[in-house]
Order: structure tokens, then C-alpha cells, then sequence
RNA sequence: GCGCCAGUGGUCCAGUGGUAGGACAGUGGCUUCCCAAGCCACUAGCCCGGGUUCAAUUCCCGGCUGGCGCACCA
């Protein structure tokens, strides 16, 4: 079950994919570093999701800080739903969680937003034991495990300030501004791809779960009563989706069908979701996923956030395991409202109404020259008092006077100086806060996930060859280029020259001479390059213009081109434009050994 | 965090109480007109700290890192 993990590991580590950071010093866990081949790979995976959902969305990329100060995690909930309460078993070792521990137990809900000595307490008074051994609980000390990197800001600690836990957090917080540039209209969608940290309590599965990852995330903000995605555009998008209500233990089915099909019958239930899905899974297509092992798995409810009205998980299948590599959630108001709760910005949109409204509505005006002086440093309160009751209750002032209650006395002012009225205003809107879709979508996992289903392994020759099926759109080499034998200086001289007009063209070229021309074709199978370039003998001395070979990595097949059309024919493959079959429908086929 | 296992050139492994050997990879050279061929030469290693010992890569303890299981993954 492990092998395809472990070989990929080694190949990556040998290759220049990733390896973990800072073995110089014994290493930390759950950090890695990309190496060459992998940060190439990496660039082209958020190229390639920027252009998707970024630009072609027409949303808008910003870049937020990493670190941001406290109060903004008090407000995005993550100071204390980030927090897991452990407490240790003196017996056998093991952690739990005390809040669960407590929930499960006793009637207590919501542990978790109590204080740390309250559920230390709690359990002891209430007998916990340790649901793996049995040992007495009482006496242990409970311990806060916060997720979040912590720092400070500036010198000493009087300002606190942490390492986000999401990317996204950055797009809530300046949504004052972006609204501005986004001209105060809904929809718009707010990107960002960029770093988030967690101090996992247990990083494993190599790059799958680590302390610092990449997140490519889109904040889609939508007046939830009039804005609609275009679905038509992914009606007819097949997808493999597994419905929480097939989620048994046992197993279940597959649900195989259309996102129409799925919003339509209410298996996805929300349209926005629905869309995101949908260009999703042409997406992960476009960049390479095996689709035999993709799959949409919704939200089971007890996974699912409190605030988020359906959420779906992009999962993908390595080394036997299923991982999430992008999630779909409905999240509602939520982040916009607990910000705007916390912060003293606006944190809503006005939304003009169709036709301005005509409204009455009860004001009052009273005249403080008469109040003031009647009810002295109270007269303040009493006028907002008959303001309230103007508004619940304009009926109060049908009589000649009017009765309110002011700090538990009662107070009775002359209804004509209340200064009672009926106003006709016109209303031309409200503000609302937008309702946010967020598709978040893993990118080391997804790179991961690239490389896991392009491994492959051939016979060659009662040898292994060893191969990365990558896709063109991503490969982080396009091609190499290499002299048939090194010790013929034209070769070498030809194709060195070759290798600079591809790169002039733009092109991320590789140049290898050492070795054989098997040896340097492996190499280039394991980094998973696309496409070799072979400059023989018989392309410099034929009669006509000066040929090259160009090589197909996965069928070894290979084909005879004209040096000139090299870079158009080669960008011609590599964007879809034609196949390798077309190339070698309109050139000469080679015939070696090893290709077919 | 806990338990089990492991840590030896770049990679994968062997081995030893007296500081190590292979395979593959890599570099230079020869050879080579199409798929890890051959020949010569070379580079390069015992995770860290403490203990035991005349002597530790080896034994013991702790740490770190990795794999698996448990827990965790808001």
C-alpha cells in the first residue's frame, strides 16, 4: 500500500520535486522545500488555476499578509475554534479531547467555549475516565493546543500577531476595500493563492499534511436572493459525486452524472456550488488528474462547519488513500458578519430595490427646550425612549400624552412634544452582506496528486523504466535537447544552438550530452518532460533543410521534423492544437528499437 | 501527543565494539547514429546529544526525522 508513496518519495527527492527542508539540521516536521523540478511544477499549477478562476472569471487576485494581528482572528473564530483542549492518560498515554471527552459523557454542549480550569474541573468532577484504558482522568492537567503560529508584532508583546491558518482570511478582512474597487456591485469573486500555516498537532504523508502549505482560494460574493452562477456553461459536465447519503461503512455508490442533473435534483444543493464543481472537474482533467480516481465527496453533517449550508470535498486517490485537494463551501454570511461585528468598518453592499419604495414610518422630534429642562441629565434617554416606542408602537401616541418607562421610572411627555409624526420617506435600497461560495483548492496536495497519477512504471528490455506521465499544460520541462552522441562537435554545436531558440521562444528546455541517448531519454522520463529533441547526422547532412527527431515520452515513438518548425510544431502539441499522431501523420515516422 | 519499527555516500541497501562495502546515480575521459551498453579514473556516507568502554556507526538513554497504528485534521 505504501510502495507507490515511498517511490515517488525517492524519485522526488533524487529529482528535484520536493524533499523535506532543513535536513542540514536534523529537519522539521512537516515542512518541505521544492526543489527545481517541483517549484516549476507548482508556478504552472497556479498559473494554470489563476488563468481558470481568476482571469477567466474575470475575479479579482489580491496578495494579503501572511501575519496579521490578533483581533482579527478574535473575530474570524480561530484564537478559539482553533483550539483543541488535550488531556493525557497517566496510564496508557494516550491524548483526547477533553471538550469531546466531556460532550460524550455528560450533557454539557459545547464544551469547548469553556475555560480551560472550568473543563479541568468538569472532568474531574464528573468521574471522566479514559475511553482507551479506562484510567482516572481526574487529576490531569487539560492543555490548550492551539493550531495557529504565533508571533509578535514589532518589538516586545504587546502586539500579538499570527500566521494565518487559511489564505482566504486576507480577502474578508479588506472587503471594505475590495467592495470599493469592485464598485459596490455584486457578484464579484476575490482571489488568492498563497501561504497558509497550521501547527499540525501530527504532520504526515509527505507533502499531504504539512505545517506550511499553498492554498489557491476564490471568495465568490453573491446577493444570495438575486445573483445566480452560469450553470449552463457546466450543465452538461460529467461528474463522479459521493453524496453524504451514500457514505456508509460499508461503503457506498457512486452517484454518476451531470452537475445539471446533480443542482437539479438537489444532490448538490446550491447552484454556486454546483458551478465551482463543475469547472473543477474540467480543471483537474485539463492539468492531468487520473479521473478514474476523482471523485466529489459532500460533507457529512457532523464535518461540516456550523455556518456552511453544503460543502463538497474534491478528493483524489493516492497510494491508496483518498485526500482532499480542494473543498466547496457555502459559508453564508458568516465571515462578512463576524467581522463586521468585530471591526469598525462596512462589511455590506447597499442593493438598490427594483423600484424605490415609499415608506411611513413613525419618527419622533421631541423638543428637548422642554424636556431638558423638565427632566434634566434624563432627558436624553427619555427622548431616545420615545424614539423606540415611536418605532415599535406608533399607536402609544394617539392620546394627548405618552407614557414611557426610563430606567424603571415611568415618564409621561405631551404627545405634541414628543413632536410625534408620520414621515413618507422613499427608499431606494438596503445593505446587505453578500453570501460567500468559497472553493479552496489545495496546491501542494494537488501537485501531489499530479505526480501520483502520472507515475508509471514500464518493461523496457526486461528493465524498468521509470516515467511521469505528466501533462504538457503543467510539466515543469517542456523539452530536452540533445546531440545523438556527444563527440561529434556539430552535433553538440547544433544542438546547443537549438536549445537557445527554444528557450528564446519561451520554452523550459533541458540540454544533456553526458551518457548515452538511452541514459539521457530515462532521465528525462523520471522528471517527466514531455518531449526530446534529438539532433543526429541525418538530419545535417540530407540534402534538403536540416531535420532533428522529436521524441514522445510516454510510446517512445518518435518523428523527424524540420529544425525551422520545431518551436511552432512543438507549442502546437503542447497546447492541444494537434497530438503527436498528427505530427507524425504530416512527418516522416522513425523507427528504432525502442519506439513502436 | 502516545505506541511499534527504522535512520549507513545523491538514492537504495549490506555490515561491524577497533571509523565501513555493494548496487544504482553523478563527474571527467575513451567509445557510441536512437532508448539506463562497455572501458578507465574520480567524487561522496555511519542523524544529533549524552552514557557505558581503552575504543561506539555498532550497546544503553534522550532528542530529531521518517513509516505504520491511535488521536488530531477547526
Amino acid at each position: 500500500m505504501s510502495g507507490e508513496g515511498e517511490r515517488l518519495a525517492e524519485l522526488a527527492k533524487r529529482r528535484g520535486y520536493f524533499f523535506g527542508a532543513t535536513e542540514a539540521y536534523g529537519g522539521a516536521a512537516g515542512f518541505y522545500t521544492f526543489g527545481p523540478q517541483g517549484a516549476a511544477l507548482k508556478a504552472n499549477v497556479e498559473d494554470a488555476w489563476r488563468d481558470r478562476f481568476t482571469v477567466r472569471e474575470g475575479n479579482f487576485e489580491i496578495e494579503a499578509p501572511t501575519i496579521m494581528p490578533e483581533p482579527v482572528f478574535e473575530a474570524s473564530g480561530h484564537l478559539d475554534g482553533f483550539d483543541d483542549m488535550l488531556v493525557a492518560c497517566p496510564d496508557c498515554g494516550e491524548s483526547h479531547r477533553a471538550d469531546h471527552l466531556l460532550e460524550d459523557n455528560t450533557p454539557i454542549e459545547d464544551a469547548e467555549s469553556l475555560p480551560l480550569a472550568e473543563v479541568e474541573d468538569l472532568v474531574a468532577d464528573h468521574d471522566i475516565r479514559c475511553p482507551t484504558c479506562g484510567g482516572d482522568l481526574a487529576d490531569e492537567a487539560v492543555t490548550q493546543f492551539n493550531l495557529m503560529f504565533e508571533t509578535n508584532i514589532g518589538p516586545g508583546s504587546s502586539t500579538p500577531g499570527y500566521l494565518r491558518p487559511e489564505t482566504a482570511q486576507g480577502i474578508f478582512v479588506e472587503f471594505p476595500r475590495i467592495k470599493e474597487y469592485a464598485r459596490n456591485s455584486l457578484p464579484f469573486g476575490v482571489t488568492q493563492i498563497g501561504r497558509a500555516y497550521r501547527n499540525e498537532i501530527s504532520p504526515r504523508k509527505s507533502i499531504v499534511r504539512t505545517r506550511e502549505f499553498t492554498q489557491a482560494e476564490l471568495e465568490q460574493f453573491v446577493d444570495p436572493e438575486r445573483d445566480d452562477p452560469h450553470l449552463d456553461s457546466v450543465a452538461d459536465v460529467e461528474v463522479t459525486l459521493y453524496p453524504a447519503t451514500e457514505q456508509h461503512d460499508d461503503g457506498g455508490e457512486y452517484v454518476e452524472t451531470t452537475v445539471g442533473e446533480a443542482v437539479a435534483a438537489g444532490t448538490i444543493g446550491d447552484p454556486w456550488i454546483g458551478y465551482f464543481v463543475g469547472i473543477a472537474q474540467e480543471w483537474y482533467e485539463t492539468l492531468g488528474v487520473d479521473m478514474d480516481r476523482f471523485r466529489f465527496r459532500q460533507h457529512l453533517a457532523g464535518e461540516r462547519a456550523h455556518y456552511a449550508a453544503d460543502c463538497w470535498d474534491a478528493e483524489s486517490e493516492v497510494d491508496g488513500d483518498w485526500i482532499e485537494i480542494a473543498g466547496f463551501a457555502y459559508r453564508g454570511d458568516y465571515d462578512l458578519s463576524k467581522h463586521a461585528d468585530h471591526a469598525d468598518d462596512d462589511f455590506t453592499i447597499f442593493r438598490e430595490f427594483d423600484e424605490p419604495r415609499d415608506v411611513e414610518r413613525a419618527v419622533v422630534d421631541p423638543d428637548m427646550s422642554v424636556l431638558g429642562p423638565e427632566y434634566g441629565s434624563e432627558a436624553a434617554d427619555v427622548a431616545s425612549a420615545l424614539e423606540e416606542l415611536a418605532d415599535r408602537n406608533p399607536a402609544a401616541f394617539d392620546g394627548e400624552t405618552v407614557t414611557v418607562s426610563v430606567g424603571g421610572e415611568t415618564r409621561t411627555v405631551d404627545t405634541d412634544v414628543a413632536g410625534f409624526r408620520i414621515e413618507e420617506r422613499t427608499i431606494n435600497g438596503e445593505h446587505i452582506t453578500p453570501h460567500v461560495i468559497e472553493p479552496s483548492f489545495g496546491v501542494d496536495r494537488t501537485v501531489y496528486t499530479l505526480l501520483a497519477h502520472a507515475y508509471n512504471e514500464d518493461e523496457v528490455d526486461d528493465e524498468t523504466r521509470t516515467y511521469l506521465s505528466l501533462s504538457p499544460t503543467v510539466a515543469p520541462t517542456d523539452v530536452g535537447v540533445f546531440p545523438l552522441v556527444s563527440n561529434v562537435p556539430e552535433l553538440v554545436d547544433r544542438a546547443e544552438a537549438i536549445v537557445d531558440d527554444l528557450r528564446r521562444a519561451g520554452f523550459s528546455v533541458t540540454h544533456d550530452d553526458s551518457g548515452s541517448i538511452g541514459r539521457r531519454y530515462r532521465r528525462q522520463d523520471e522528471v517527466g518532460t514531455p518531449f526530446c529533441v534529438t539532433v543526429d547526422r541525418d538530419g545535417l547532412e540530407g540534402d534538403g533543410p536540416d531535420t532533428v527527431t522529436v521524441r514522445e515520452r510516454d510510446s517512445g515513438r518518435q518523428v523527424r521534423l524540420p529544425v525551422e518548425s520545431l518551436s511552432t510544431e512543438l507549442d502546437a502539441v503542447m497546447d492541444g492544437d494537434t497530438s503527436f499522431d498528427g505530427l507524425v501523420a504530416a512527418y516522416d515516422a522513425v523507427t528504432t528499437d525502442a519506439g513502436s
